[in-house]
Formats: C-alpha cells, sequence, structure tokens
DNA sequence: ATGGTGGCGCGGCCA
C-alpha cells in the first residue's frame, strides 16, 4: 500500500495538478487537506475518470479533507467524538483491515491566541480519539497537514521560529503524546537528506530559498512500523505554476 | 521591513 498526504490548498485550483500526481505517483491512498469545497461541488467524477474513489467531508471556503483512493473507503467517520466542531478536519476510513485518519489539524495563527488555545484543545481530543482508534484497529496511518514541526531538525531556521506557533513547546509535547499512544514518524525511520521540508511560505520566495518546514507527517501505529519500505517528501509539485505552499508525502507499506 | 503571497469571493479572513 502506497498512502500520500497532500495540502492542495483549494482542490478546485489544484484539481489537474492532483490528477497528474496521481497518474504519476500511483498511489493506493491520496489524503488531502485543504480542499475548500462544499461536498456538493467535490469532483467526484473526475476522479472517477482516473480510477479513484473518493470521500470527503468539506464546508465552503475553509478546510475540508477528502481520501482518494482506488478501493471505496468503508467505516467513514468524520468528527472527533466528544468534540463539537463545524470546521471539517477529520476524515477517517477503513481499507480491509488498514485504518486511515486523515487531520487537517488547525494552524493556531499565533501563540496565546483564540485559535492557538483551539489548536491545543483540538489535540487534545484528537488524542483521545487516536486511542480509541488504535484499540479498535491494530494497523492505523495518521497523516495529513499536522502544523506542528516536530523538531528542530524539521525547521529551516530554529532559532528564528523557537516559540513561534507550529514550533512552540505546548505543541510539539501535543504531538509527543500522540506519538506515545504508539506511532511512528515513518519520515524518520529512514536517513533522509538534511534541510527537506513539505511546507514553504508563499511569500519571500520561500521554497526558492528553502525556508520550509516540515510539517506535512505520515504516522504509522507500531504494528504497522515494521512494514513501512519508504518514506519521501516529492517536491516536484512545489516548483509547478501556481502551487499549493504544501507538497506531498508519500509512504509506502508492505501491507 | 510587523512586510511579503495566495485562496475565497468581493471586504476581510485565514494560512
Amino acid at each position: 500500500m502506497k498512502i500520500a498526504t497532500w495540502n492542495v490548498n483549494s482542490l478546485r485550483v489544484r484539481l489537474d495538478q492532483v490528477r497528474d500526481w496521481l497518474a504519476a505517483a500511483n498511489p493506493d491512498v491520496l489524503a488531502i487537506q485543504e480542499t475548500k469545497l462544499r461536498d456538493e461541488d467535490f469532483p467526484v467524477a473526475a476522479l472517477e475518470a482516473i480510477g479513484y474513489r473518493a470521500a470527503f467531508s468539506g464546508q465552503p471556503t475553509y478546510n475540508g479533507v477528502a481520501l482518494l483512493s482506488r478501493q471505496p473507503a468503508a467505516n467513514v467517520g468524520t468528527q472527533i467524538d466528544g468534540f463539537e466542531d463545524p470546521q471539517k478536519r477529520v476524515l477517517a476510513a477503513s481499507f480491509g483491515s488498514l485504518r486511515v485518519i486523515n487531520l487537517y489539524v488547525p494552524n493556531g495563527q499565533s501563540v496565546g491566541s483564540d485559535k492557538y488555545r483551539y489548536k491545543l484543545e483540538w489535540l487534545a481530543a484528537l488524542e483521545l480519539q487516536l486511542a480509541r482508534e488504535l484499540r479498535a484497529h491494530e494497523h492505523c496511518v495518521v497523516l495529513g497537514d499536522f502544523n506542528i514541526a516536530p523538531e528542530d531538525r524539521d525547521v529551516h531556521d530554529p532559532a528564528a521560529w523557537e516559540g513561534k506557533v507550529l514550533c512552540s513547546a505546548a505543541e510539539r509535547a501535543a504531538l509527543k503524546r500522540i506519538m506515545a499512544l504508539g506511532f511512528c514518524d515513518a519520515y524518520r525511520r529512514f536517513p533522509q537528506a538534511e534541510q527537506t521540508f513539505s511546507w514553504w511560505d508563499y511569500r519571500a520566495g520561500g521554497f526558492r530559498r528553502n525556508r520550509g518546514l516540515r510539517i506535512d507527517l505520515i504516522l504509522a501505529s507500531e504494528a504497522l512500523c515494521p512494514d513501512c519500505r519508504s518514506c519521501y517528501i516529492d517536491t516536484g509539485p512545489r516548483g509547478l505554476e501556481r502551487p499549493s505552499d504544501h507538497t506531498p508525502v508519500v509512504a509506502d507499506f508492505d501491507f
């Protein structure tokens, strides 16, 4: 199973890039975030035309998540149980015995803001949800835009980002608690070049200067970690005309 | 440099 994540920053704008990437990379599952589409506007036919089924949970203008897959999604969930949230940020589904949970973690805006508090509350609720998912499903992949750079080596300029949103101690601690439920970071199971990132700000030539962060993650449950054969970031789409500010991350599992 | 760019949707929010 080849499983990937990509924050597309508007599926309407990026549909051709997504279709091209699916045709070239041929993943079994692609988790996308920031679709920014109402469910009734989701391009089901355009994806079915290239052999992908779609499950989605969207809203106009903001947020929105989807799972594009060769086989149809089963047992689809769109909520963190017990956490009322109108923002569409979670999409869980089963593909055979594999549970896949696609996340668009809140950005948090700035440390100390209302949105930052919402992010930390959301992550605490997510931790409980993932504990439940792990109890029900031994083989879990949790992936998406985490809006957290796990460590300083995931940051182009750790000194400039120290304590800032996406890098703050409280966010990293929340991620560590989630990892401690029993997940590995697929990317860090393998040797990787330094200064490799998955997101670069549109402003000030961020990508050209490789001023990025690794905030798009693929977590595998402990039972699944030994089956992970590779994990890589595909920077190709970030270099296209009119790109998303994120680029795909891919993990290949013997599963 | 408290900026810069991009998406949505048409003013201002969000990232």
